[in-house]
DNA sequence: GAGTCTATGTTAAGCGTTTGCGGATTGCAA
DNA sequence: TTGCAATCCGCAAACGCTTAACATAGACTC
């Protein structure tokens, strides 16, 4: 698409030279308010919108930044997805969005970067640490979520994970749980990491104990933690609270413990993490470990929005302190 | 961001003119083997990557396409996106995304273009057909999901909701089911009106009767769905089996079913449009009309590539057939 | 050895903006 | 009147790339 209507065409009508319609869209000084109110009055008139690609080549400010997410149709991500935008719309950006799944994640920003963006947003989790440094190397503001990097160019937003599996143990302690299993993943990513540490953390704090049998692994599904849940259930029928590594697995569980004729929250008491849509939408409904997700859509952009302003201002690390959501599926013991 | 390294900067260490490197990357005549070679070769080196947006200003290509829904935080959508951004991806495009539920649609889109959108995806709801047509005579490619719309320039991509509609209440009708209820909703968009179309034709085809009693409207939501439910079962307790306009709203008829004693699916059957993934996760899982998301995202960038390349081709509408997807909530009468 | 091709590169213009600098106009004091 | 600052605006270059048109060399014909 060619652009319909340029800066000369209104130029030319306006009798002036394109420089000055520049200055009178831009509020730049040099130039009377009378000029700069009949050349106003034309652009609206002719529905003149600067070419935003043309500007960029000047000012380095394409006014979109890129957002990466692993897989949008995951329903951890169109919330944070849905919060990036707004932000980004309020301020006059517009966001450029990859799923990684099925492609090199640095294939994948580095090409966002040849469209030019002012600054990304990625949950950039199977690249190794070279070549997301070797990308910073390269590139300006840029925030990566749920990973810990420390490189100057880079600065992170983190969940804090460990607290939230904390929480959710303390929560079934607290409800007078005393054998607590924790469904968890095989993928080795920091956020199943983390949650196991606060799993066993939590459990000391509660004054419990922590044995290998209580913990089994899956693949982070509703149908991993069907199957973990079974298998939990097999090994260790004196459990009677779960805590899951994410709602989709505890929404395995209780559909384990249906099939296995237990009730929820009666017999076995249930808790997941993210608080994805789902959670609530089941029934019983899923307590779950709440992330603000919107929250840290809006963060994120913040950030990223300052540092494209700023580039100068120094990388930091963000946090995100989780909380607990009693729904249905936790009870008393 | 400014580029790290340019077309000069190689052009430069190869010893020749920036030109002679666009020829050597983009493969055109007029260069010898043996410098295509060389040259390609420090390309890799170096690092270089063709900046887009220069690229754009001379060939009015950015490669990037618009895509617009009302909210990505609608389960609909997901799916959609994704497979818009896979099918992109693997044609070299990069797609930017918006979200129009609390701005104005025709703004939104005008924001797009200035960014250099070679193509553009909507679902466009709200916004008269007088502004979008207005729009569509400046713009290029450009396609339409779910909304009826004669214009030169745009192509329409619908869900043949009548006809799913029909195939739902065939569906129940032929597990014995007399009296059929719907869930519909209050919105007035076209896939409402001919949801609601295709369930009366559904019924005269089966031979039943329908009877505005059967019609109940709430808002398209879980909460919706369980209102109506209850509401429709009070009114009409002969009521065995209900057609959903939605998949929430089915969801809603499940709890509504549950909070009143009655099983799913010996005593009431349900089924929803949409066949979003809830349907699937929830138990009993919702029967459900089967659109398929992916092929619908798919179908359209392939359209709008078309388009892209082939500018002078004629517009049309494309159709996509529903299916049924029988689970746990519907079962005989 | 002059004339003609062909193969390869280069020059320069242009895409739609912004911006540093210099030119023209005005107003006002000397 | 003249001189000078202040005010307003235009010229031209620049951003990084593509492409039409042109230049140069070598290879070939006769």
């Amino acid at each position: 698409m060619r652009q319909k209507v340029t800066i000369d065409d209104v130029a030319r009508k306006a009798g002036v030279s394109k420089q000055t319609v520049s200055r009178a869209i831009n509020d730049k000084g040099d130039i009377s308010p009378i000029t700069r109110e009949r050349i106003l009055v034309l652009v609206k008139e002719m529905g003149y919108r600067p070419n935003r690609m043309a500007q960029a080549m000047n000012t380095s400010r394409s006014h979109m930044i890129g957002l990466v997410v692993p897989d949008i149709t995951n329903p951890f991500f169109p919330e944070i997805v849905r919060a990036v935008q707004d932000a980004a719309m309020e301020n006059g950006y517009t966001t450029l969005i990859c799923n990684t799944v099925n492609s090199s994640e640095i294939e994948v920003l580095n090409d966002l970067v040849t469209h030019g963006i002012d600054g990304l947003i990625t949950f950039t989790h199977r690249a190794d640490d070279e070549s997301v440094s070797d990308f910073a190397d390269r590139f300006g503001p840029m925030l990566i979520i749920n990973r810990e990097f420390a490189h100057q160019n880079i600065t992170t937003l983190m969940v804090d994970n460990k607290a939230g599996a904390c929480l959710a143990v303390e929560h079934l302690a607290g409800l007078g749980h005393k054998t607590i299993g924790m469904l968890s993943t095989d993928l080795a990513t920091l956020s199943q990491t983390r949650r196991v540490q606060g799993y066993k953390e939590g459990l000391g704090d509660a004054g419990l104990q922590f044995d290998e049998s209580l913990l089994v692994q899956a693949d982070p599904t509703l149908a991993g933690g069907l199957e973990a849940a079974k298998e939990l259930l097999k090994r260790r029928p004196d459990v009677t609270a779960i805590f899951a590594y994410n709602d989709l697995m505890g929404v395995g569980a209780i559909r384990a413990c249906k099939d296995l004729g237990l009730k929820v929250p009666e017999d076995i008491s249930i808790i997941g993490f993210d608080d994805i849509q789902l959670a609530s939408m089941i029934s019983p409904a899923l307590s779950s470990v709440h992330v603000d997700k919107y929250e840290m859509g809006r963060k994120a952009f913040e950030r990223i929005y300052n540092l494209i302003q700023e580039p100068t201002s120094t990388r930091d690390m963000i946090g995100m302190k989780p909380k607990i959501i009693q729904r249905e599926s936790s009870g008393p013991a």
